[in-house]
RNA sequence: GAGCUCGUAGCUCAGCAGGUAGAGCAACGCCCUUUUAAGGCGUGGGUCCUGGGUUCGAAUCCCAGCGAGCUCACCA
């Protein structure tokens, strides 16, 4: 059909692929250019352009007729009418369909209803669209078709165009902010002989010639802190990791890491620098520091600092009672003591036929709805949760897992949820910061600080372990870890006990989750859609939408 | 990996007390020289995700599979 139609276009003397196209303006820059102008303007000025677009509207009346171009993600509206374009331009305009490209020269003027539009002299063929396009008032909306075709989603929803740009912005930003404080951008290898720098498990390729296996990088860390070995005293990688883990709205197993390094900076440095480049991203990618997440206004410019186990104090269970204080952090058995009072104070649960089979309430967090916009619980009459969390760090402790780990789990169960708001949580348990520097006058805790907002993670920092023989002995404790079968620990890396051993100055490091950050800065729920191309299931053989092959083979 | 929900025309969706599929947009034909989700008249278009089962009869009910979304788990 539309085969057809292109063979007429040609017949018409226009070539089917043309090569080129000399526009004088952009679509956009005739928008800047010209919107403010009134019809009286235009028809004493009578400003002849030349532009080039897709055909996203067209509306033919008779012997005259309108159609809509769409450039950069602008539209414009032209006019053609038979005794302006002549015989042929009026045919071909008769020819066309939603998604051609075309070419239009003319003078702009202004319609009844007001819209600045090309009153077209010359019409241009430029491409055909072979394949029907979304429904123009809906759009595409299939979830699972704007992810595979993004090529579609992106000229048919501008809002997901928009968040692409801004996703560049945002790049822009974070180069234009380390750049100025002198940090040399670096490109470390993503193809590894040892995955290090996190715990997470690794994709696996092979190098043929070399007959060897390498990893994908699962971080860029370690090279990093090598280069400020080497000297390279401020130091920034943005470029792909990559887990082999599950996917979720906040994961991809592709995702793109900002990891900095600075030589004689400490963690607390780089909580002020975090600030800093947070509120100045920000303004650079929106010129506000507001962001509105999940419908709740997010503000960078009042970033909260809290330690962990203020935290946990602050977002203490209300049902709980009083139980909570600093003094439960100091041993196990404070812990215990602390959890077994917050546990006494739990009022009774409610039948079980209540609790148990309400599987479909999980949704409210089993009985505790949480109020992004402050720190507080609404409650309601369960608290199995609750009981859950307090009977599962109790159950730890007593099988002797180290207090710091059970710590930890506490902070993710009762505070995380609520870090809506960006706040920078600090002083971490050594027992869970393998590669951390402990606070000098008190080894339990760590010189580390994480960033939460939107409900998730957002960064990671910490002033860096630089002692070789501590370092190494940490990584023969992953190693007895590896035996016991868990695959993520880390493994050896003797050339970087090496470079720690030639002397890594005091040095603090942070790493930023890109695709995180552009969610909150743009409002999108899921990373799925500030990927321009997410990893999505292969579907073999299946065919998904409308294929060229119809069209091109008929 | 588990639970819930979804899969119907190119797109957005309806149809599901079981009786051989429908609307809008898009497409095709005709009318229309300032329309804009243009309008009017007419036409064509389907592997109802796939495969089984129940039934005289399945888009609809059941089972399995594939794909997706969300939640949870895992995981920074």
């Amino acid at each position: 059909m539309r085969r057809t139609k292109l063979a007429e276009i040609e017949k018409l003397g226009q070539a089917a692929y043309p090569n080129q196209f000399s526009a004088s303006h952009t679509i956009p820059e005739v928008r800047t250019q010209w919107d403010a102008a009134t019809g009286e303007a235009l028809e004493a000025e009578r400003t002849t352009v030349t532009v080039a677009g897709r055909i996203m509207a067209i509306r033919a009346q008779g012997k005259a007729g309108f159609a809509t171009l769409q450039q950069n993600g602008q539209r414009l509206q032209i006019y053609v009418r038979l005794d302006a374009v002549g015989e042929q331009g009026f045919a071909l305009y008769k020819l066309l369909d939603l998604g051609d490209h075309i070419g239009v020269s003319g003078y702009l003027f202004r319609t009844r209803t007001g819209e600045l539009t090309v009153h077209v002299e010359t019409l241009t063929f430029l491409a055909k669209a072979m394949l029907a396009l979304p429904e123009k008032f809906h759009g595409l909306a299939d979830v699972e078709l704007r992810y595979r075709q993004r090529y579609v989603d992106l000229f048919t929803n501008l809002d997901s165009r928009e968040v692409f740009v801004k996703r560049a912005k945002t790049l822009r930003a974070l180069r234009e902010f380390f750049d100025s404080r002198g940090y040399l951008e670096v490109e470390t290898p993503m193809m590894q002989q040892i995955a290090g720098g996190a715990a997470a498990r690794p994709f696996i390729t092979h190098h043929n010639a070399l007959d060897q296996d390498l990893y994908l990088r699962i971080a860029p860390e370690l090279y990093l802190k090598r280069l400020v070995v080497g000297g390279l005293d401020r130091v920034y990688e943005i470029n792909r990791n990559f887990r082999n883990e599950g996917v979720s709205t906040q994961h991809n197993p592709e995702f793109t890491m900002l990891e900095f390094y600075q030589a004689y900076a400490n963690y607390k440095d780089l909580i002020a620098l975090t600030k800093d480049l947070l509120k100045f991203v920000a303004e650079q990618v929106n010129g506000t520091t507001k962001t509105v997440f999940n419908d709740v206004e997010i503000d960078f410019a009042h970033i909260e600092e809290l330690t962990m186990r203020e935290a946990i104090i602050k977002w203490w269970p209300k049902e709980a009672g009083n139980t909570a204080s600093m003094i439960m952090f100091e041993s196990s058995e404070a812990l215990q003591q602390a959890l077994l009072a917050a546990l006494h104070n739990l009022p009774e649960a409610e039948p079980s036929a209540d609790t148990k089979g309400d599987v479909a309430s999980e949704t409210s967090r089993d009985g505790v709805i949480i109020d992004p916009a402050g720190p507080t619980y609404v409650e309601t009459r369960r608290h199995p949760r609750t009981a859950m969390v307090f009977t599962a760090a109790g159950g730890h402790l007593e099988d002797g897992v180290p207090v710091g780990k059970v710590i930890a789990e506490l902070f993710e169960a009762i505070a995380e949820p609520h870090l809506i708001q960006p706040t920078i949580i600090y002083e971490f348990p050594t027992a869970i910061s393998p590669l951390s520097k402990q606070k000098p006058d008190d080894p339990d805790w760590v010189e580390r600080f994480e960033i939460y907002c939107g409900g998730f993670e957002l960064g990671n920092a910490f002033s860096e372990l630089n002692d070789p023989v501590e370092q190494k002995k940490r990584f023969e404790q992953q190693l007895a870890e590896r035996e016991r079968g868990d695959d993520e620990a880390h493994q050896m890396d003797e050339d970087y006990v090496r470079a720690l051993a030639y002397g890594l100055p005091p040095t603090g490091g942070e790493g930023i989750g890109v695709d995180r950050l552009v969610m909150l800065l743009t409002g999108s729920r899921s990373i799925r859609d500030v990927i321009l191309f997410p990893l999505m299931r292969s579907q073999g053989n299946r065919d998904q939408g409308p294929g060229i092959s119809d069209e091109v083979q008929g």
